[in-house]
DNA sequence: AAGGACGCCCGGATAGAATCCGGATAATGA
DNA sequence: TCATTATCCGGATTCTATCCGGGCGTCCTT
């Protein structure tokens, strides 16, 4: 299922538009790549049945829901358990305020990404929902300044040395 | 423009549907919240306008595009002087790598979000593209295991005693 | 308390898009 | 060179998004 795919420089330029837009219109999306609106149909369903795309979602603003202040909780566990980190993931998720949760390596055991509302509200997470779980044993946080800069997934260009992810190159060339 | 909303139920409903899965047809969410076609568009019409959605964003598996790995990378500057951050921010931003960029608060400056093909493929990145940077004084790498756990912006439950983002409760009780 | 104004809900009509299908065309391998 | 296969492409059909007008409940004003 993610075995990877080999994608043509139109299939990128459709997923930088779809990463960026993905309420535009299949016509429309056709115009932009300048394909015929069923051919251009059929790349994008080709590209989420290969399980490149694998979802169209709505992303919310969270300061707009007066969530205005997200932060990276780096937490690390006692000695691990495989039942403690399992608890720990599980009740971490219910939190309303967790936007993702990573797994990682080195001193810190996990990344907790979060959006609250305030200072004020940070800390009562911190204590009441974090610190109080025995299978915790540090927290370390890190305010977020600004709005996260996002970008979006990109081909390595074609001068790349390393190993590739390949090009299809369907009659491009005249 | 990012005034806190007042977002009643069915609102959230409709927002915890579109997050999962934003390319469900209108008439299919109406019927899932309850509501007619109608009432239901002018209520997604609302949010975006109102900035809670703040795009519809098709979201691409790096894995299925070769990028096996995924990584954070913990960066600090040396002492910071604006050009330098925005000379950094710059070049981070244009590397093919590059999820996201986070401006971070702690001993840390930066959280660099990482996809990258493999271990050598991160080894190629840190060593020629962030440890030559004159501004970056030191990195710290975090492999990420697995998937990343990501869930949606979910509301604060109606006990919660912080500071509320409030209910709008239009008509919900017959 | 009564009146008025505003916002929201809702059904229907129309324009436009998504989707399917068959033939044409180019790339691939023997 | 020829057969095979995958992709491209144009058109027709079905479904959807979107707009519009009326009705209703709620809140504010006086």
């Amino acid at each position: 299922m993610s075995e990877s795919v080999q994608l043509d420089p139109v299939d990128w330029q459709i997923l930088s538009i779809l990463q960026d837009d993905a309420s535009i219109t299949n016509k429309a999306l056709a115009d932009r790549v300048g394909l015929p609106t069923s051919s251009c149909h059929e790349r994008v369903r080709r590209l989420r049945t290969a399980g490149v795309i694998d979802g169209i979602r709505a992303s919310v603003n969270p300061a707009a829901v007066g969530r205005g202040l997200q932060a990276f909780i780096a937490v690390r566990l006692r000695p691990h358990r495989r039942d403690m980190i399992e608890s720990f993931t599980a009740a971490v998720l219910e939190l309303p305020e967790t936007l993702a949760l990573y797994n990682v390596s080195g001193p810190e055991d996990f990344f907790l990404h979060v959006a609250v509302v305030d200072s004020t509200d940070l800390q009562r997470l911190i204590i009441d929902d974090l610190a109080s779980r025995p299978e915790i044993a540090h927290c370390q946080t890190h305010l977020i300044f600004d709005r996260p800069l996002v970008t979006s997934m990109r081909p390595y260009p074609d001068t790349h040395t390393g190993p590739t992810t390949g090009w299809r190159n369907r009659g491009s060339t005249p």
